[in-house]
RNA sequence: GGCAGGUUGCCCGAGCGGCCAAUGGGAGCGGACUGUAAAUCCGUCGCGAAAGCUUCGAAGGUUCGAAUCCUUCACCUGCCA
Protein backbone atom coordinates (compact mmCIF):
# COMPACT_ATOMS: atom_id res chain seq x y z
CA UNK A 1 0.00 0.00 0.00
CA UNK A 2 1.13 3.51 -1.08
CA UNK A 3 1.47 6.26 1.71
CA UNK A 4 -2.05 8.05 1.55
CA UNK A 5 -0.29 11.34 1.71
CA UNK A 6 2.04 10.30 -1.28
CA UNK A 7 -1.40 9.07 -2.95
CA UNK A 8 -3.11 12.26 -2.32
CA UNK A 9 -0.51 14.06 -3.63
CA UNK A 10 0.09 12.23 -6.94
CA UNK A 11 -3.46 12.65 -7.32
CA UNK A 12 -3.38 16.47 -7.71
CA UNK A 13 -5.57 16.66 -4.38
CA UNK A 14 -3.23 18.27 -1.83
CA UNK A 15 -3.01 22.30 -2.47
CA UNK A 16 -1.76 22.95 1.23
CA UNK A 17 -0.76 20.92 4.26
CA UNK A 18 0.40 22.13 8.14
CA UNK A 19 3.74 20.17 8.91
CA UNK A 20 3.60 17.78 6.09
CA UNK A 21 6.49 15.98 7.58
CA UNK A 22 4.53 16.00 11.43
CA UNK A 23 1.52 15.02 8.94
CA UNK A 24 2.59 12.05 7.20
CA UNK A 25 4.02 10.82 10.53
CA UNK A 26 0.87 10.88 12.07
CA UNK A 27 -1.02 9.16 8.95
CA UNK A 28 2.25 6.38 9.19
CA UNK A 29 1.37 5.58 13.18
CA UNK A 30 -1.35 4.70 12.60
CA UNK A 31 -5.65 5.45 11.92
CA UNK A 32 -6.12 8.83 12.58
CA UNK A 33 -9.57 10.78 12.82
CA UNK A 34 -10.17 13.34 9.99
CA UNK A 35 -13.07 15.96 9.21
CA UNK A 36 -14.30 17.83 6.59
CA UNK A 37 -17.68 20.16 6.58
CA UNK A 38 -20.59 20.59 4.16
CA UNK A 39 -22.08 24.06 4.23
CA UNK A 40 -26.28 23.76 3.18
CA UNK A 41 -25.70 26.73 0.40
CA UNK A 42 -27.92 24.74 -2.01
CA UNK A 43 -30.13 21.56 -1.65
CA UNK A 44 -27.53 19.72 -3.11
CA UNK A 45 -23.82 19.61 -3.14
CA UNK A 46 -21.75 20.33 -6.53
CA UNK A 47 -18.64 19.33 -8.07
CA UNK A 48 -16.37 21.49 -6.42
CA UNK A 49 -17.62 19.48 -2.80
CA UNK A 50 -17.14 16.30 -4.63
CA UNK A 51 -13.66 16.79 -4.22
CA UNK A 52 -13.50 16.87 -0.58
CA UNK A 53 -15.87 14.12 -0.73
CA UNK A 54 -13.19 11.82 -2.96
CA UNK A 55 -10.32 12.72 -0.13
CA UNK A 56 -12.25 11.35 2.61
CA UNK A 57 -13.09 7.85 0.75
CA UNK A 58 -9.50 7.86 -0.30
CA UNK A 59 -8.95 8.17 3.59
CA UNK A 60 -10.99 5.90 4.97
CA UNK A 61 -9.85 3.39 2.80
CA UNK A 62 -6.65 3.87 3.99
CA UNK A 63 -7.80 2.77 7.00
CA UNK A 64 -8.58 6.23 8.64
CA UNK A 65 -11.85 7.31 10.26
CA UNK A 66 -13.53 9.88 8.50
CA UNK A 67 -16.38 12.50 10.30
CA UNK A 68 -18.31 14.28 7.80
CA UNK A 69 -19.76 17.11 9.39
CA UNK A 70 -22.93 18.86 7.51
CA UNK A 71 -23.96 23.04 8.48
CA UNK A 72 -26.48 23.15 10.34
CA UNK A 73 -25.15 26.02 12.40
CA UNK A 74 -22.73 27.33 10.08
CA UNK A 75 -25.15 27.70 6.92
CA UNK A 76 -26.78 30.01 9.46
CA UNK A 77 -24.65 32.32 9.50
CA UNK A 78 -22.97 31.82 6.14
CA UNK A 79 -19.37 31.70 5.37
CA UNK A 80 -17.70 34.78 3.46
CA UNK A 81 -17.40 35.24 0.02
CA UNK A 82 -14.71 37.66 -1.29
CA UNK A 83 -17.48 38.87 -3.61
CA UNK A 84 -20.70 39.89 -1.87
CA UNK A 85 -23.04 39.16 1.39
CA UNK A 86 -24.95 36.37 1.84
CA UNK A 87 -28.33 36.42 2.05
CA UNK A 88 -29.91 34.70 4.64
CA UNK A 89 -31.64 31.61 4.56
CA UNK A 90 -34.30 30.59 6.89
CA UNK A 91 -33.83 28.33 9.49
CA UNK A 92 -36.40 25.86 7.97
CA UNK A 93 -34.57 26.40 4.59
CA UNK A 94 -31.27 25.91 6.30
CA UNK A 95 -32.60 22.51 8.26
CA UNK A 96 -34.35 21.12 5.19
CA UNK A 97 -31.45 20.98 2.67
CA UNK A 98 -28.84 20.35 5.96
CA UNK A 99 -31.31 17.15 6.07
CA UNK A 100 -31.04 16.30 2.39
CA UNK A 101 -27.03 17.09 2.18
CA UNK A 102 -26.94 14.23 5.22
CA UNK A 103 -28.22 12.02 3.08
CA UNK A 104 -26.49 12.73 -0.12
CA UNK A 105 -23.16 12.36 1.06
CA UNK A 106 -23.67 9.06 2.71
CA UNK A 107 -22.58 6.46 -0.26
CA UNK A 108 -19.78 8.29 -0.79
CA UNK A 109 -18.61 6.75 2.04
CA UNK A 110 -18.74 3.50 3.87
CA UNK A 111 -20.94 3.52 6.89
CA UNK A 112 -20.74 -0.72 8.03
CA UNK A 113 -18.03 -2.90 8.80
CA UNK A 114 -15.19 -1.80 11.23
CA UNK A 115 -14.67 1.48 10.38
CA UNK A 116 -17.91 3.64 9.28
CA UNK A 117 -17.71 7.01 8.31
CA UNK A 118 -19.07 8.85 11.36
CA UNK A 119 -21.77 11.84 10.96
CA UNK A 120 -22.61 14.75 12.34
CA UNK A 121 -24.33 18.04 12.18
CA UNK A 122 -22.26 21.46 14.05
CA UNK A 123 -26.06 22.74 15.07
CA UNK A 124 -25.81 19.51 17.41
CA UNK A 125 -23.42 21.69 19.80
CA UNK A 126 -23.98 25.47 18.79
CA UNK A 127 -27.66 25.60 19.71
CA UNK A 128 -27.55 25.73 23.14
CA UNK A 129 -24.70 27.91 23.15
CA UNK A 130 -25.14 31.27 24.57
CA UNK A 131 -23.74 34.18 23.33
CA UNK A 132 -22.36 34.77 26.14
CA UNK A 133 -20.38 31.61 26.62
CA UNK A 134 -19.30 32.42 23.09
CA UNK A 135 -17.98 35.26 23.29
CA UNK A 136 -16.07 34.62 26.69
CA UNK A 137 -15.13 30.81 25.46
CA UNK A 138 -14.12 31.33 22.68
CA UNK A 139 -14.09 34.98 21.55
CA UNK A 140 -11.68 35.55 23.86
CA UNK A 141 -9.26 33.12 21.53
CA UNK A 142 -9.28 35.54 18.61
CA UNK A 143 -7.56 38.34 17.64
CA UNK A 144 -9.35 40.53 15.53
CA UNK A 145 -6.33 42.12 14.12
CA UNK A 146 -5.62 38.86 12.99
CA UNK A 147 -8.95 37.78 11.79
CA UNK A 148 -9.23 40.93 9.18
CA UNK A 149 -6.26 39.20 7.50
CA UNK A 150 -7.85 36.36 6.16
CA UNK A 151 -8.15 36.71 2.43
CA UNK A 152 -12.43 37.03 2.21
CA UNK A 153 -12.67 39.28 4.67
CA UNK A 154 -9.28 41.58 3.49
CA UNK A 155 -11.42 41.74 0.25
CA UNK A 156 -14.83 42.13 2.03
CA UNK A 157 -12.97 45.12 4.45
CA UNK A 158 -11.92 47.31 0.72
CA UNK A 159 -15.04 46.59 -1.02
CA UNK A 160 -17.93 48.78 -1.18
CA UNK A 161 -20.05 46.34 0.09
CA UNK A 162 -18.32 45.77 3.50
CA UNK A 163 -19.13 42.73 5.53
CA UNK A 164 -21.65 41.85 8.10
CA UNK A 165 -20.78 41.29 12.01
CA UNK A 166 -22.77 37.84 11.49
CA UNK A 167 -20.39 36.69 8.65
CA UNK A 168 -17.55 38.01 10.55
CA UNK A 169 -17.85 35.78 13.14
CA UNK A 170 -18.58 32.73 10.70
CA UNK A 171 -14.96 31.40 11.19
CA UNK A 172 -15.29 31.49 14.82
CA UNK A 173 -18.49 29.14 14.82
CA UNK A 174 -15.87 27.10 12.19
CA UNK A 175 -13.15 26.97 14.44
CA UNK A 176 -15.50 25.36 17.54
CA UNK A 177 -16.28 22.42 15.36
CA UNK A 178 -12.53 21.26 14.78
CA UNK A 179 -12.19 21.74 18.65
CA UNK A 180 -15.42 20.30 19.43
CA UNK A 181 -14.29 16.93 17.30
CA UNK A 182 -10.53 16.87 18.65
CA UNK A 183 -12.65 16.96 22.34
CA UNK A 184 -15.21 14.34 20.92
CA UNK A 185 -13.40 11.86 18.57
CA UNK A 186 -10.20 12.94 18.93
CA UNK A 187 -10.23 13.95 15.20
CA UNK A 188 -6.45 15.70 14.14
CA UNK A 189 -6.99 16.48 10.57
CA UNK A 190 -9.40 18.38 8.62
CA UNK A 191 -9.70 18.75 5.33
CA UNK A 192 -11.27 21.16 2.59
CA UNK A 193 -10.81 23.07 -0.09
CA UNK A 194 -7.72 25.99 -0.99
CA UNK A 195 -10.51 28.76 -0.32
CA UNK A 196 -11.08 27.37 3.17
CA UNK A 197 -7.83 27.73 4.47
CA UNK A 198 -8.17 30.99 6.50
CA UNK A 199 -11.35 28.89 7.96
CA UNK A 200 -9.19 26.01 8.65
CA UNK A 201 -5.99 27.71 10.46
CA UNK A 202 -8.46 29.45 12.79
CA UNK A 203 -9.43 25.84 13.70
CA UNK A 204 -6.24 24.51 14.17
CA UNK A 205 -4.93 27.83 15.65
CA UNK A 206 -8.38 27.56 18.72
CA UNK A 207 -7.13 23.97 19.59
CA UNK A 208 -3.38 24.79 19.79
CA UNK A 209 -4.63 27.52 22.40
CA UNK A 210 -7.14 25.63 24.17
CA UNK A 211 -5.94 22.12 24.50
CA UNK A 212 -2.05 22.59 23.54
CA UNK A 213 -1.97 20.72 20.79
CA UNK A 214 -0.98 20.68 17.09
CA UNK A 215 -3.50 18.90 14.98
CA UNK A 216 -3.59 18.78 10.69
CA UNK A 217 -4.68 20.10 8.10
CA UNK A 218 -4.72 19.71 4.24
CA UNK A 219 -6.21 21.01 1.16
CA UNK A 220 -7.29 20.67 -1.81
CA UNK A 221 -6.68 22.72 -4.66
CA UNK A 222 -8.59 24.91 -6.76
CA UNK A 223 -9.17 23.07 -10.09
CA UNK A 224 -9.15 25.01 -13.25
CA UNK A 225 -9.32 24.59 -16.24
CA UNK A 226 -6.30 25.70 -19.52
CA UNK A 227 -7.73 29.23 -19.60
CA UNK A 228 -8.25 29.71 -15.51
CA UNK A 229 -11.77 28.78 -15.70
CA UNK A 230 -12.80 27.31 -12.10
CA UNK A 231 -14.07 23.26 -13.80
CA UNK A 232 -18.51 22.87 -12.62
CA UNK A 233 -20.29 24.92 -14.68
CA UNK A 234 -21.46 23.96 -17.73
CA UNK A 235 -23.47 26.05 -19.83
CA UNK A 236 -23.67 28.81 -16.95
CA UNK A 237 -25.00 26.60 -14.54
CA UNK A 238 -23.26 24.47 -11.73
CA UNK A 239 -22.68 20.87 -12.09
CA UNK A 240 -25.24 19.69 -9.25
CA UNK A 241 -24.52 15.97 -7.40
CA UNK A 242 -28.32 15.44 -7.29
CA UNK A 243 -30.34 14.03 -10.42
CA UNK A 244 -33.33 16.69 -9.73
CA UNK A 245 -30.84 19.13 -10.49
CA UNK A 246 -28.40 17.95 -13.04
CA UNK A 247 -29.79 15.10 -14.77
CA UNK A 248 -27.52 12.38 -14.88
CA UNK A 249 -27.51 12.37 -18.50
CA UNK A 250 -26.27 16.00 -18.77
CA UNK A 251 -23.50 14.75 -15.62
CA UNK A 252 -22.28 12.52 -17.66
CA UNK A 253 -22.20 14.84 -20.60
CA UNK A 254 -19.95 17.39 -18.86
CA UNK A 255 -17.23 14.98 -18.10
CA UNK A 256 -17.53 13.67 -21.76
CA UNK A 257 -16.69 17.32 -23.27
CA UNK A 258 -13.81 18.01 -20.52
CA UNK A 259 -11.27 19.31 -22.80
CA UNK A 260 -8.28 17.16 -23.62
CA UNK A 261 -5.73 19.41 -21.19
CA UNK A 262 -7.38 18.39 -18.45
CA UNK A 263 -8.92 15.04 -18.70
CA UNK A 264 -5.83 13.52 -16.98
CA UNK A 265 -5.87 15.79 -14.19
CA UNK A 266 -9.63 15.06 -13.45
CA UNK A 267 -8.95 10.85 -13.85
CA UNK A 268 -6.73 11.27 -10.88
CA UNK A 269 -9.13 13.03 -8.97
CA UNK A 270 -12.11 11.92 -9.10
CA UNK A 271 -11.29 8.32 -10.47
CA UNK A 272 -10.25 5.43 -8.65
CA UNK A 273 -8.17 4.48 -11.30
CA UNK A 274 -4.35 3.44 -11.07
CA UNK A 275 -1.39 4.78 -12.12
CA UNK A 276 -0.72 2.23 -14.86
CA UNK A 277 -4.26 2.55 -16.04
CA UNK A 278 -3.97 6.63 -15.65
CA UNK A 279 -0.88 6.64 -17.75
CA UNK A 280 -2.64 4.07 -20.57
CA UNK A 281 -5.06 6.58 -20.70
CA UNK A 282 -3.27 9.49 -21.29
CA UNK A 283 -0.80 7.70 -24.20
CA UNK A 284 -4.38 7.18 -25.58
CA UNK A 285 -5.23 11.18 -25.61
CA UNK A 286 -1.90 12.10 -27.52
CA UNK A 287 -1.74 9.15 -30.02
CA UNK A 288 -5.92 8.78 -30.61
CA UNK A 289 -7.21 11.92 -29.05
CA UNK A 290 -10.40 11.60 -31.47
CA UNK A 291 -11.18 8.08 -29.69
CA UNK A 292 -11.75 10.42 -26.60
CA UNK A 293 -11.09 7.55 -24.59
CA UNK A 294 -9.63 9.21 -21.50
CA UNK A 295 -13.11 11.39 -21.44
CA UNK A 296 -15.22 8.41 -21.71
CA UNK A 297 -13.26 6.87 -18.85
CA UNK A 298 -13.61 9.67 -17.00
CA UNK A 299 -17.31 10.52 -17.64
CA UNK A 300 -18.14 6.73 -17.09
CA UNK A 301 -16.55 6.53 -13.71
CA UNK A 302 -17.44 9.68 -12.22
CA UNK A 303 -20.82 9.08 -13.09
CA UNK A 304 -21.40 5.54 -11.50
CA UNK A 305 -19.73 6.93 -8.57
CA UNK A 306 -22.51 9.80 -8.04
CA UNK A 307 -25.58 7.72 -9.72
CA UNK A 308 -24.67 4.29 -9.65
CA UNK A 309 -23.94 1.83 -12.70
CA UNK A 310 -27.44 1.34 -13.56
CA UNK A 311 -28.02 5.19 -14.41
CA UNK A 312 -24.17 4.87 -16.09
CA UNK A 313 -25.64 2.57 -18.56
CA UNK A 314 -28.70 4.12 -18.99
CA UNK A 315 -26.89 7.41 -19.83
CA UNK A 316 -24.01 6.01 -22.15
CA UNK A 317 -26.95 4.03 -24.11
CA UNK A 318 -28.78 7.08 -24.50
CA UNK A 319 -25.55 9.28 -25.41
CA UNK A 320 -24.93 6.61 -28.32
CA UNK A 321 -28.11 6.78 -29.81
CA UNK A 322 -28.68 10.62 -29.37
CA UNK A 323 -24.74 10.84 -31.13
CA UNK A 324 -24.70 8.15 -32.96
CA UNK A 325 -24.09 8.12 -36.70
CA UNK A 326 -27.18 6.24 -36.65
CA UNK A 327 -30.13 8.17 -38.36
CA UNK A 328 -32.70 8.51 -35.84
CA UNK A 329 -35.36 6.98 -37.88
CA UNK A 330 -33.96 3.99 -37.56
CA UNK A 331 -33.53 3.37 -34.05
CA UNK A 332 -36.55 1.11 -32.49
CA UNK A 333 -38.98 2.54 -30.55
CA UNK A 334 -37.73 0.91 -27.53
CA UNK A 335 -33.49 2.35 -28.02
CA UNK A 336 -35.03 5.80 -29.03
CA UNK A 337 -37.81 6.11 -25.82
CA UNK A 338 -35.25 4.83 -23.29
CA UNK A 339 -32.88 7.55 -24.72
CA UNK A 340 -35.03 10.14 -24.65
CA UNK A 341 -36.18 9.82 -20.57
CA UNK A 342 -33.18 11.57 -19.98
CA UNK A 343 -33.87 14.47 -22.04
CA UNK A 344 -36.23 17.41 -20.80
CA UNK A 345 -38.97 16.83 -22.59
CA UNK A 346 -42.21 19.05 -23.68
CA UNK A 347 -45.35 17.71 -24.90
CA UNK A 348 -46.49 18.83 -28.26
CA UNK A 349 -48.55 17.71 -31.06
CA UNK A 350 -48.41 17.95 -35.31
CA UNK A 351 -48.91 21.80 -35.76
CA UNK A 352 -47.16 22.74 -33.11
CA UNK A 353 -44.41 25.21 -34.28
CA UNK A 354 -40.93 24.58 -34.08
CA UNK A 355 -39.98 27.62 -32.15
CA UNK A 356 -42.92 27.22 -29.47
CA UNK A 357 -41.52 23.39 -28.50
CA UNK A 358 -37.87 25.20 -28.53
CA UNK A 359 -38.97 27.20 -26.06
CA UNK A 360 -41.14 24.98 -24.04
CA UNK A 361 -38.38 22.84 -23.35
CA UNK A 362 -36.38 25.39 -21.80
CA UNK A 363 -34.37 24.82 -24.84
CA UNK A 364 -34.26 28.24 -25.76
CA UNK A 365 -35.51 30.39 -22.91
CA UNK A 366 -38.12 32.41 -24.98
CA UNK A 367 -39.66 31.98 -28.49
CA UNK A 368 -37.80 34.79 -29.96
CA UNK A 369 -34.51 32.99 -28.81
CA UNK A 370 -35.89 30.24 -30.63
CA UNK A 371 -36.31 31.59 -33.60
CA UNK A 372 -33.05 32.88 -33.69
CA UNK A 373 -31.66 30.34 -33.18
CA UNK A 374 -33.29 28.90 -36.31
CA UNK A 375 -31.90 32.03 -38.13
CA UNK A 376 -28.52 30.81 -37.23
CA UNK A 377 -28.65 27.88 -38.45
CA UNK A 378 -28.35 25.98 -35.08
CA UNK A 379 -31.99 24.23 -34.66
CA UNK A 380 -32.68 20.78 -35.76
CA UNK A 381 -35.33 18.20 -35.59
CA UNK A 382 -34.07 14.93 -35.24
CA UNK A 383 -30.92 15.78 -36.64
CA UNK A 384 -32.50 17.54 -39.66
CA UNK A 385 -31.84 21.42 -40.04
CA UNK A 386 -34.47 24.07 -39.48
CA UNK A 387 -34.57 26.81 -41.85
CA UNK A 388 -38.03 28.42 -41.19
CA UNK A 389 -38.66 29.98 -38.67
CA UNK A 390 -42.40 29.86 -38.54
CA UNK A 391 -41.75 25.32 -39.15
CA UNK A 392 -44.41 22.99 -37.48
CA UNK A 393 -44.08 19.89 -36.68
CA UNK A 394 -45.12 17.36 -39.29
CA UNK A 395 -46.93 13.76 -38.51
CA UNK A 396 -43.70 12.60 -39.99
CA UNK A 397 -41.87 14.39 -37.63
CA UNK A 398 -43.59 12.48 -34.80
CA UNK A 399 -40.57 9.34 -35.06
CA UNK A 400 -42.95 6.36 -33.82
CA UNK A 401 -45.99 9.00 -33.85
CA UNK A 402 -44.41 10.00 -30.37
CA UNK A 403 -41.01 11.25 -30.39
CA UNK A 404 -39.78 14.26 -31.86
CA UNK A 405 -35.93 14.77 -31.14
CA UNK A 406 -34.71 18.74 -30.40
CA UNK A 407 -31.44 19.65 -30.75
CA UNK A 408 -30.24 22.99 -30.43
CA UNK A 409 -26.64 23.71 -31.82
CA UNK A 410 -24.41 20.68 -31.02
CA UNK A 411 -25.55 19.24 -27.85
CA UNK A 412 -28.41 20.80 -26.24
CA UNK A 413 -30.82 17.88 -26.69
CA UNK A 414 -34.60 17.42 -25.68
CA UNK A 415 -37.73 15.56 -27.07
CA UNK A 416 -40.67 16.67 -27.94
CA UNK A 417 -43.97 14.25 -26.94
CA UNK A 418 -46.76 13.98 -28.88
CA UNK A 419 -50.09 12.28 -27.09
CA UNK A 420 -48.44 11.63 -23.33
C1' G B 1 -28.30 61.79 13.53
C1' G B 2 -25.10 65.17 9.95
C1' C B 3 -22.24 65.68 5.36
C1' A B 4 -20.53 63.56 0.77
C1' G B 5 -20.72 59.86 -3.01
C1' G B 6 -23.29 55.85 -5.24
C1' U B 7 -27.61 52.31 -7.24
C1' U B 8 -27.68 51.12 -15.59
C1' G B 9 -29.26 44.87 -18.91
C1' C B 10 -25.86 37.94 -16.49
C1' C B 11 -21.04 40.74 -14.74
C1' C B 12 -17.89 45.11 -15.37
C1' G B 13 -18.93 49.70 -17.23
C1' A B 14 -20.30 54.25 -20.69
C1' G B 15 -24.37 57.52 -21.17
C1' C B 16 -26.00 62.98 -18.16
C1' G B 17 -33.13 66.03 -21.97
C1' G B 18 -34.54 63.84 -28.12
C1' C B 19 -30.24 60.47 -32.99
C1' C B 20 -31.12 55.20 -26.36
C1' A B 21 -33.50 48.98 -26.04
C1' A B 22 -29.38 52.13 -24.34
C1' U B 23 -21.39 52.62 -26.62
C1' G B 24 -17.56 49.15 -25.12
C1' G B 25 -15.46 44.73 -22.75
C1' G B 26 -16.30 39.93 -20.53
C1' A B 27 -19.48 35.76 -19.97
C1' G B 28 -23.34 33.19 -22.62
C1' C B 29 -25.50 31.36 -27.17
C1' G B 30 -25.26 29.87 -32.70
C1' G B 31 -22.04 29.01 -37.05
C1' A B 32 -17.26 27.72 -39.58
C1' C B 33 -12.92 24.52 -38.46
C1' U B 34 -12.55 19.85 -35.47
C1' G B 35 -12.86 14.85 -32.12
C1' U B 36 -19.94 16.11 -28.77
C1' A B 37 -11.97 18.99 -27.27
C1' A B 38 -8.78 23.65 -27.04
C1' A B 39 -7.45 27.96 -29.83
C1' U B 40 -9.16 31.15 -33.76
C1' C B 41 -12.59 33.70 -36.90
C1' C B 42 -17.82 35.20 -38.01
C1' G B 43 -22.63 36.12 -36.14
C1' U B 44 -25.94 36.86 -32.01
C1' C B 45 -27.14 38.56 -27.31
C1' G B 46 -34.83 42.65 -23.18
C1' C B 47 -40.12 40.50 -24.80
C1' G B 48 -42.82 40.13 -29.32
C1' A B 49 -43.82 37.17 -36.15
C1' A B 50 -44.75 42.26 -36.53
C1' A B 51 -47.04 46.68 -35.06
C1' G B 52 -45.47 47.49 -30.67
C1' C B 53 -44.52 46.63 -25.40
C1' U B 54 -41.67 46.67 -20.82
C1' U B 55 -36.43 48.23 -19.01
C1' C B 56 -31.58 52.06 -16.51
C1' G B 57 -32.94 51.11 -7.22
C1' A B 58 -38.74 52.52 -5.98
C1' A B 59 -42.78 55.97 -6.25
C1' G B 60 -44.36 60.61 -7.82
C1' G B 61 -43.42 65.21 -10.74
C1' U B 62 -41.48 68.82 -14.69
C1' U B 63 -41.44 68.45 -20.19
C1' C B 64 -44.15 67.74 -26.68
C1' G B 65 -40.24 64.19 -25.03
C1' A B 66 -36.36 61.57 -19.30
C1' A B 67 -31.67 56.38 -17.98
C1' U B 68 -30.52 61.64 -18.21
C1' C B 69 -33.89 67.42 -14.58
C1' C B 70 -36.88 67.94 -9.66
C1' U B 71 -39.18 65.69 -5.00
C1' U B 72 -39.74 61.82 -1.59
C1' C B 73 -38.42 56.92 -0.14
C1' A B 74 -35.20 52.44 0.11
C1' C B 75 -30.48 50.35 0.07
C1' C B 76 -24.93 50.64 -0.19
C1' U B 77 -20.16 53.17 0.83
C1' G B 78 -16.99 56.82 3.14
C1' C B 79 -16.12 60.71 6.72
C1' C B 80 -18.10 62.95 11.16
C1' A B 81 -21.25 62.35 15.65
Amino acid sequence: MTDILDELMWRGLVAQTTDEAALRQALDDGPITAYCGFDPTAPSLHFGNLVQLVVLRHLQRAGHRVICLVGGSTGLIGDPRPSAERVLKTKEQTAQWVSGIAEQVRPFLRSDGDNPAIFVNNLDWTQGLSALDFLRDIGKHFRVNQMVKKEAIAARLSSDEGISYTEFSYQLLQALDYLQLYRQYGCTLQTGGNDQWGNLTAGSDLIHKVEGASVHLLTTPLLTDSSGEKFGKSAGNAIWLSADMTSPYAFYQYWLNVEDASVVTLLKVFTDRTREEIAALELEVVERPYARQAQRTLAADVTTLVHGAEATAAVQAASAALFGRADLTSLDERTLGDAVTELPSVPVEVGTTVAEAFAGSGLSPSRGAARRTVDEGGAYVNNVKVTDPDAVLAPADLLHGRYAVLRRGKKSLAVGIAGA
